[in-house]
Parts: structure tokens; sequence; C-alpha cells
DNA sequence: AGGGGAACCCGTACGC
DNA sequence: TGCGTACGGGTTCCCC
């Protein structure tokens, strides 16, 4: 399930790899994953384009793409410049890989969509459940998409005063102020659960009801555990895997997600599950999450 | 306006 | 064993 930190991850192999190379040819094998454009309207605003940039916005994959050289003119002789963004979003089974030929095997099923590059190299959008997208938006539709989004997390302007500002006036549980993109990006059900551990904070807690010191406690430990996580390549529970189909060694990290019925690392209670908080699955110390 | 609930999709787990 | 069914999970959209 890619957050942040996995998503992060993606971002930075596809910026190594792939920047620079020019699409030649675009496959769609399972046409349910395309969100703003069809098959053949894909096709057509992609090929030829260079990805001049791949980055991480929230929990999606943003590639940039520009046309080499303007394709036309207007009737003001100005340059017609194709540009756009492919924002990918991997939801839980979603993985972008790039295939030069070393690939592991068994990453080649359940390939939705093929970007060929023009050096023989393939960019696959791989989703054995296919919940993830891949949208075509064009320059308006995208800024418009971000302002959506809350802000982010590891930004250097953050500090636990936008963190308070972005959730602190929601009367839901903190838990799910914390996993709501549209208040705060890229943080889901591991990153949340981790960050109110290590901050001893209560998951079904009223948003409204945390102090000063709580939003410090917070926002430190949603900086650490994310910034952490983005050096181990982030968390393969299941099925993530990062560009190149290698998992992230976050899980080793883990203090709460993934641990119900093992002894908290705190106090030594045993950690608790359920479906209570939001709905969702949720870990944590009752004994020390207060 | 903010929040709840359904829909999206299919592998996995479980019941018969 | 084989079949049927319930479930999960993030986001979007609809509705209250």
């Amino acid at each position: 399930m890619p957050e942040l930190p996995e998503t992060e991850t993606i971002a930075r192999d596809l910026q190594a790899r792939v920047r620079g190379a020019s699409v030649r040819d675009v496959t769609v094998l399972r046409d349910d994953v395309l969100r703003g454009a069809n098959a053949g309207e894909l096709a057509e605003h992609v090929t030829g384009c260079t990805i001049a940039a791949v980055w991480r916005r929230a929990k999606l994959i943003v590639l940039d793409l520009e046309a080499p050289r303007a394709s036309g003119s207007n009737h003001c002789g100005h340059a017609i410049t194709r540009a756009g963004h492919i924002v990918v979003q991997p939801r839980f089974t979603g993985s972008l890989l790039v295939d030069d030929g070393t690939l592991p095997e068994g990453l080649a099923d359940y390939l939705t969509v093929t970007f060929t590059l023009h050096d023989g190299r393939a960019l696959h959008y791989r989703d054995v459940r296919r919940l993830g997208t891949v949208s075509w938006m064009n320059p308006a539709r995208f800024a418009e998409y971000q302002r959506t989004l809350g802000p982010e997390p590891l930004d250097d302007e953050f500090t636990a005063t936008t963190l308070r500002a972005a959730l602190g006036d929601s009367s839901r549980v903190i838990k799910a102020a914390l996993m709501d993109q549209h208040r705060l990006a890229g943080v889901g059900n591991i990153y949340a659960t981790e960050a109110l551990w290590a901050a001893q904070i209560d998951p079904s807690r009223e948003t409204r009801s945390l102090v000063e010191p709580e939003w410090v406690a917070l926002h430190d430990a949603l900086r650490r555990i994310l910034t952490a996580s983005i050096t181990a390549r982030g968390t393969s529970f299941r099925d993530y895997r990062d560009a190149s189909g290698e998992r992230g060694d976050f899980v080793r990290q883990l203090q709460a997600y993934g641990r119900e019925a093992q002894p908290c690392a705190r106090c030594g209670k045993r950690l608790i599950a359920t479906h209570a908080v939001d709905g969702r699955n949720t870990v944590f110390c009752a004994y020390c999450q207060r």
C-alpha cells in the first residue's frame, strides 16, 4: 500500500532512470484503470513526448510530459507545445516498473498500461486488483486537482502549527483526520497508526481535543517516521514494490501496524487491533496511548 | 459544509 | 476438492 514514503521511493527511482526518455508507444491492456483519457486519447497525448521529470505529490506519482518540439502554432503564431501530466495512484496493489530486461519474474502478469520508451525499455503500470488509476491531466486540470490536496508533511514550512491548522477544527477522530488527503497529504493507515503510537495519542481521540504538546509530538513523530521510512525505501507489507520490483525495509521498524497481540515496545502491554475507530484496521496500545 | 456510505476491483480466506 | 461468498483497502462521488 504505497503511502508517502513508498511513492517517494518510486518517484525518485523513476526520476533517476527514465527522466529524459521519450515515449515511443503506449499499450493499454486494461482500460478500466484509465482516468481523464481513453486509450486512444492517452496515446495521442503522450506518444513522442519526453518525460521531463518524475516526482511525488501526496500518494501520487507524477510524470511531467513535454513535447520536444513545437508541434504547430496557433493563430497568433505562438508555438503550441503539448504538455501535461500522467498521474498514477497505485492504491493497494499498483506498481510502476521499469523493464530493462532485468525485471524479476512474476511481475510480468497483471500489466495494465505499458509505455514503451525510445531506447526499448518499458515503463509498466502493473495492478493486480486494478483499484489504482492512471490519469491524464492537462496543466490546468492538474493545478486544480493539486489545490484539493492538503500540505506536504515533509515540506520545510510544515510545522506543528501547520499541522494543527490543517486538522485542528475537525470533529472526527484524529486517525481519520490524519488520513484525509484534503487535510494532509500522503499519510495512510500504516503511517497514521505509527505516528499515533509514537506520539502516545489514542487514535479514537476527537481531533479538536488535542492540546499543544500533543500537536508538537504528533508533528515530530510524523516527520521522523516518514523520513526514516524513505531511508528504508518504504514498507512492503504485502504488495508494495519499488520501480525495480524490490521490497522496502521499513516493515522491520514498525512499532504498531501489523503487530496486534504483540507486546508494546514502550510499556510491554499487548497491542490491540480494532475496527471501531474509523472502520479501518487500527492497532494501538490502550495502556500508553492516551 | 462536513461527514457518512456506496462503488470501484479481485485475490485471499473461509464456509459448506 | 470444489464452489460460493464475504472481506479489505484509498479515493471519489452522491447524499444527508
